[in-house]
DNA sequence: TATGAATGAGGATTCATTCAT
DNA sequence: CATGAATGAATCCTCATTCAT
């Protein structure tokens, strides 16, 4: 009985990343189930036997994507002391890191359904206040530290937070003349701007 | 046959507008011909008339709409003449003003749309760049009359632009505890920053 | 505009046609939406397009084929002043006349989902009541005229109309021995002693 | 073994039961063999292991339910001497006692089903015949001991035998104004009226 | 021009049935 | 025996697009 859990647990995490894939490629109306259930290496019909309906599986898609979005960084941070580097590797795992990072195609169609699932996108705030509150946490320790200053630590973070999500469209989209490097020296240096360092 | 020609030129643009509300509120996929011909009070029928292919109205729909947005931009700015006042222009002009901001939910539409249109998504650059070379003559015409300062004016206005494109996203999408007085309270307090400004 | 409502009208009556037919046939659920079209000379599409729902086209065939009947008969009894006359129509058009009586197979259809259709048997009561209704008059009549005897002309009513449906149960389902004549025959003689007849 | 086969038995008999109580309330084509299998408790593969097809669980399950009926019917009439106490039953036996009766609603699918399940129709006819037979054969008895009267018994078997049919139809569906009280009246009454007996 | 009838391809979903375990 | 995973055929319905009027 465990074992047969256990089986279906794995068959349905093998469908769900299918799912994210396509999701973040095509968006959810024009990915086809057969799609997915190809890409899992399944039938469609085995695929609605599992997840009883396409936005269902959307649903599902999304919130494990974010669970294990949080929790990795959790686990990032609790190796690291210094502020300065708790909040590298904050700005680390929230930048694009290339050009169609498929996290980030993600969140685009996440956005672009907001009208369409407002439940994905309670969940989705839920994730983003996290994410934020890390930061700001992290922000917090620099400040006691006495390595970063600011006036309005919320403010701060939600500034360093917003500007990293506008460079990282700008890297997911191929904007030109915005490479990973210069997305990232752009990056640092505001960061520092934003909280008085001398260099990043 | 001029009368006649203006009169087309009218309904199509009836049916743009209808077009980008439609696709900002439930993306290109989700939306149907007839409710974008019945929102311009015309017949679907009468839509394939004037637009052989939903494919072809986005794309139209789209570069009407980041045409328009551009020019706004220009027209405001000749306007103007002191570097604070443009600045502050440019910024109003950016940030989303209400929470589902059409012309915010149209660019999610866009970024969402990405790998299936890459023609639009080439367009939209080039609005981009357009929008980033004004606020960087902004921050530069500043640098020089001495109220700005910045050592990479090109790195500052990605990340000025960046930052007002995050805070939008999160009013536009009603992210909690981001109202319009909150988010612009942000911007103006990191733009202060990052221009190495007292106050905003 | 007149011509083109006549059309519509026309091609949705060929449609309902072709669904009573079908469905008095297989029943609801063994036809396909495909049959009626084909059997109309139309596209599934084509039917989806006049009818949203084959639960509505249902809806729609068995309401217009309950008005016809009812209406057949009270044409057919306008014309008609004896109340023997009367009596003898009304017994000829509820009968039916042949095995695999199109009409009365769907009856057995409506019968048999009234348990998912309950719209569908809240009309159809409603139908019986006035076929009912008509046959009480009838007999109402008879007896005033003095040629028909019934101590409870309700119930003598109700017993006729429903042994007459128990015999075009057999007819229609082609039961050994239950001809059309055998099944008039049979029906003549027990309503003559319902009625209090020497003879019908 | 023995006990094998008896355990087997009791399965199939309490799916077939479970079978008989879904098609009476859904009709074949809606009820799910999963419906079936989980009124008995069981899973929709044990219940394919068992019976083959769908169509012959319905074939199986009707004749169960009718071969059943004929059978309480015969055992009912040994207890009994008077032809007006075995007119009695088999009235009582005959007509649906209450709404919904599942017996009754049986018989609709059947009627519903005969143009696509002519086996069952068949089987149906014998059943029909049987019961009709044994109305004959009492009527015989009745007319044999005095009490009944009537010139064609074999048609006047076949007109109350419909009218009980009728008059059940009419109490299943739930007619208004013909509740069991009434129906029963109603057949008294005319079947008084149908064998010359003063009263019923 | 403008309409709306008509098409037909396409897709989500259901479900009887099979079969490995 | 019993389960439930897996299949794949079948079907309703949607909708962009065409076209006669």
């Amino acid at each position: 009985m465990g074992a047969r859990e256990t089986n279906r647990e794995s068959r349905e995490r093998a469908l769900l990343e299918a799912a994210i894939e396509s999701f973040a490629e095509l968006g959810f109306s024009e990915v086809r189930l057969s799609d997915i259930a190809k890409r899992a290496g399944m039938t469609a019909g085995h695929l609605s036997y599992y997840f009883p309906s396409k936005s269902e599986l959307l649903r599902r898609a999304i919130e494990m994507s974010e669970r294990r979005l949080i929790e990795d960084a959790r686990a990032a941070l609790a190796r690291l002391e210094r502020p300065e580097d708790r909040l590298r590797t904050l700005i680390d795992l929230s930048l694009a890191d290339r050009v169609r990072d498929p996290g980030w195609l993600l969140w685009f169609q996440v956005w672009a359904g907001a009208a369409l699932h407002p439940e994905i996108t309670e969940s989705h705030h839920a994730l983003d206040g996290e994410w934020r509150a890390l930061l700001r946490q992290v922000i917090d320790e620099g400040i006691a530290a006495g390595g970063f200053r600011a006036e309005d630590p919320d403010a701060t973070a939600a500034a360093i937070a917003s500007m990293l999500d506008g460079l990282s469209i700008q890297l997911v989209l191929e904007a030109p003349g915005y490479g990973p490097e210069r997305i990232r020296a752009i990056a640092d240096a505001a960061v520092a701007a934003l909280l008085g360092l001398r260099d990043a």
